[in-house]
DNA sequence: GCATGGTTCTACCGTTCGTTCAAACTTCAA
DNA sequence: TTGAAGTTTGAACGAACGGTAGAACCATGC
């Protein structure tokens, strides 16, 4: 039994390589353009033993966002009795970490449209989950006075925007760290909610 | 010459015509997942008359991109003498307009990966013009001491990021317009940089 | 009405890509 | 060493797609 585990062990450890080598490949030309050809030669493999890893293709683009999501969905489980501006910081810094550390920064930012509907209806379902978990962290601050009267929505549009949208624009030969990224958008963006001396401007026109 | 004219009018209204329903499909399934069938059904064509206004399938998404880029290039040229706060948030309003209203949402949301060398070098110096410019807006603001200190690429990835965003879920018939966003995200991504009463805080750890 | 030039259609070619499958290779317990 | 199970390969297929060419269609000016 011994070598059993091992075995599974080890194609475990392969279909992660898979993904994290779809996930690169997906960023960079799109689901469309990445042929399983891509996929596989950069682990040094025919795209036949893919098939042996997943059923199809499709089979790999979901993997890849039923895995990033999962990450993204465990920064939601943090701080029991924190204040919102901690809890938002914290999880903005987790969620930076999770885009550039995991899958080399994929995450939300592939296109799900590709998959079937019942696929999408499970991917879907996991990140309103998310959606659901990091407007509520706004709408706490909202209502202690914690935060600025803001649509919590447009407001999350904007937070999950800034973080997702590194994925285009990270590279990990870059000056800037996951660490330092995820600081400067914390602070950054938690200062955009907070209630400061500012008043809710009155707006020319 | 009248009817030259017209004429001309009239191919050109169509090549806008092609971009536009050519630019939603590619942002809905990506450069690679739109077949040229696809661009030219939603318009009652076929296929090949496409070939008629564009040399080829990366000729429709390089327009795209060009003609994108020169609606957000527009609107750095604005106050000539305004703070860097009062010039950040016209220009983050003039971009959500831009992203909402032309081209139905796509803007800098396209792969460009798809672009041969040549004209992906001249998508890429267009894009590295409007990002000196965003730069130079909040480097303005962080000298004069109206923004924090803040790293200004970072800062300007993060205003730009959640800006893009927009076209990902933005849908014509949400309850939110295009006008309302632009406010709500200027308030926010400017409170974001202005130096307040908030300390720039000593961080845990 | 007819000829000219602009526009669109249809049919087709060549290529690429996802997927399949049977054969070959590897690993390891008995 | 042998055999069975796990893994990889390489060739082949069928479908879809980008692009092309020439015929067909349409508007306009004489």
């Amino acid at each position: 039994m011994q070598a059993a585990e091992r075995r599974q062990k080890k194609t475990e450890l392969k279909r992660e390589a898979i993904l994290r080598s779809a996930a690169a490949a997906f960023r960079r030309k799109g689901y469309h353009g990445t042929s399983m050809e891509d996929i596989s030669e950069a682990l040094l493999m025919t795209k036949g033993s893919l098939y042996y890893y997943f059923q199809d293709k499709e089979a790999i683009l979901f993997a890849c966002h039923d895995f990033s999501l999962d990450k993204v969905l465990a920064t939601l489980k943090q701080d029991p009795e924190a204040s919102a501006s901690q809890r938002l910081a914290r999880m903005i810094e987790a969620l930076v970490h999770v885009i550039i550390d995991e899958l080399g920064g994929s995450a939300l930012a592939l296109d799900f449209t590709a998959l079937s509907p019942e696929l999408l209806a499970r991917i879907i379902a996991k990140r309103d989950q998310f959606d659901r978990g990091m407007r509520a962290v706004i709408q706490q601050g909202v209502k202690s006075g914690e935060f600025r009267k803001v649509d919590v929505k447009l407001a999350s549009f904007a937070v999950l925007g800034a973080i997702n949208w590194i994925s285009k624009w990270f590279r990990p030969e870059g000056e800037q760290t996951a660490h330092d990224i995820a600081r400067t958008y914390s602070d950054l963006l938690v200062s955009a909610l907070k209630a400061g001396e500012l008043p809710a401007a009155p707006r020319r026109k």
